[in-house]
RNA sequence: GGCGUCGUGGCCAAGUGGUAAGGCAAGGGUCUGCAAAACCCUCACCACGGGUUCAAAUCCCGUCGACGCCUCCA
């Protein structure tokens, strides 16, 4: 049984879906007006392995994750390069789309954006106003009542009366409560509009998610998750939109991610303290990132150091490593010591099971991963030839698949690989004279050609990195 | 001011009532011509102060501190 911290209820709960088998799970995506940070690249990650896992455990995951295509960032930032706004928007998503693939982040099974969900917005804030949810202001813009819904604030777990609205922001005149929010905005001179029932505009940014949400999955969804930045105000309001619409619950299950912590802060665009995907992935691999979003939970803080960086990239090294074939020349381990290795294998992948059941619990399971490593190089050691070692090692990287890390060995130019060779048969011959100068001098200049040498007891290996 | 999360070894990080997983780093050792890799060993009483309990890092109260949200934000 799979349990999930639910912000919604703040415990873990057993994880049952609406459907049998099926899970609806809405994430919401970017607002695509610059270049996205390694930020956004935690939080695609965070859910891309809980897709993943749960696509393990044998559901169909309907994921959908949104586009913001229209907002006033995009608006200022199109004007300030004299572009159209969509255009601008549609570049930036096949960006960010392009950031996901290079992260090894699964394609959602749909991407809508609010450009394209105009009319069913429109149709879901007409809804809520002939609910007396929302009214439409003389201003041309339309809020949400939030007086309405008795419940609103459950999921940040606040009080309407709480709350300093306007504390730092002018509360619009034509607001009923202070509280309340815009679902539909009355377009400024020279601003990007669509026609509506109360004339031309744009909706608000919390609506979208609702009606998309309503348009890709339904009335009701198992899982809705984003960045734990979003609970407040943008996932409550969600909720008070689409619960005043249909009467029904809306998500079972809240998931939130924690913040990616760089200096101390969070890093967001406002801070301005950014290292995007694009700047991250010119140094790091890929595996680096989704290995630093593991190696913690996924609701706490993610600390982003160099230190941090070069301890996943060591992890990675170490799993990599295990999974290197074995000599298919080697005498072998005793049948005992291979078997004893595959049943450690096996129970290993029990523990990982059990540890991402417990909320996704990414860090133990990690955990149970370095035991099948520590087997594996155990067994090396011992003499174990390719076919013992191969068990364990297929449960290893099915489980690292599971988590998306893709591991691939460093590469180099096939051009060089004569020279190579070439230059270990030369070091093999001083070796064996014993004229350990030159020898050491041929290791340097491999090693300065970017290829690593091992003198093992079956012979020397070597490779790219 | 309000709401929330949290404070575990040099760094990152599990564990939420029965005497502290794991990774990185460091020191020692085995192996090696030397290395590298691997393996073995060493390295914490869990922010602080009270309390509950046979027993607390784990529950309760308080203090201090950090971060997030209350405004666009993954």
């Amino acid at each position: 049984m799979i349990r999930i911290y639910n912000t919604l209820t703040r415990k873990k709960e057993d994880f049952v879906t609406l459907e049998p088998n099926i899970v609806k799970m809405y994430v919401c995506g970017v607002t695509v007006y610059n270049d996205a940070h390694v930020g956004h690249a935690m939080s695609a990650l965070v859910f891309d392995v809980i897709r993943r896992y749960l696509e393990y455990r044998g559901y169909n995951v309907k994921h959908v994750m949104n586009y913001t295509d229209v907002d006033d960032k995009i608006i200022n930032r199109a004007n300030a390069l004299g572009e159209d706004p969509l255009a601008l928007s549609q570049r930036y998503i096949a960006d960010y789309n392009k950031n996901l693939s290079d992260l090894n982040v699964l394609p959602a099974t749909s991407n809508p954006q609010v450009s394209k969900t105009m009319p069913l917005i429109i149709e879901f804030i007409q809804g809520l106003i002939r609910k007396e949810a929302a009214y439409a202001a003389p201003n041309g813009d339309v809020y949400f009542s939030v007086t309405s819904e008795e419940d609103y604030g459950k999921l940040s777990g606040r009080k309407i009366e709480d709350m300093q609205a306007g504390a730092r922001i002018e509360v619009e005149e034509a607001k009923v409560h202070p509280m309340d929010f815009a679902l539909w905005k009355a377009a400024k001179p020279g601003e990007i509009f669509w026609e509506s029932p109360w004339g031309k505009g744009r909706p608000g940014w919390h609506i979208e998610c609702s009606a998309m949400n309503l348009a890709e999955l339904g009335e009701q969804i198992d899982i809705h998750g984003g960045g734990n930045d979003l609970i407040f105000p943008h996932h409550e309001n969600e909720i008070a939109q689409s619960e005043a619409y249909t009467g029904k619950e809306f998500s079972r299950y809240w998931i939130h991610n924690g913040m990616l912590q760089i200096g101390g802060e969070k890093m967001s665009k406002s801070l301005g303290n950014i290292v995007s995907i694009q700047d991250f992935l010119a140094k790091r691999d890929a595996d680096v990132m989704r290995m630093l979003v593991l190696s913690g939970s996924y609701r706490a803080p993610l600390i982003f150091t160099d230190e941090t960086q070069d301890a996943a990239e060591k992890s990675l090294d170490r799993l990599r490593a295990a999974l290197r074939a074995g000599r298919a020349d080697l005498g072998g381990l005793s049948l005992e010591a291979a078997s004893a290795l595959t049943s450690q294998a096996e129970a290993a992948k029990q523990s990982f099971i059990e540890a991402m059941d417990d909320d996704f619990n990414s860090p133990l399971a990690l955990a149970a991963l370095y035991e099948i490593v520590k087997g594996i190089n155990t067994a090396r050691d011992g003499g174990a030839n390719a076919a013992q070692l191969q068990p364990a090692q297929t449960i290893l990287r099915e489980l690292t698949d599971v988590l998306g890390l893709r591991l691939a060995e460093k590469t180099g130019s096939s051009a060089d690989e004569a020279r190579v060779l070439a230059l270990i048969e030369e070091r093999n011959q001083a070796r064996k004279d014993k004229q350990w100068a030159r020898s050491d001098q041929l290791r340097d200049q491999l090693k300065e050609m970017g290829v690593t040498i091992e003198d093992g007891k079956g012979g020397t290996t070597w490779r790219w990195g």
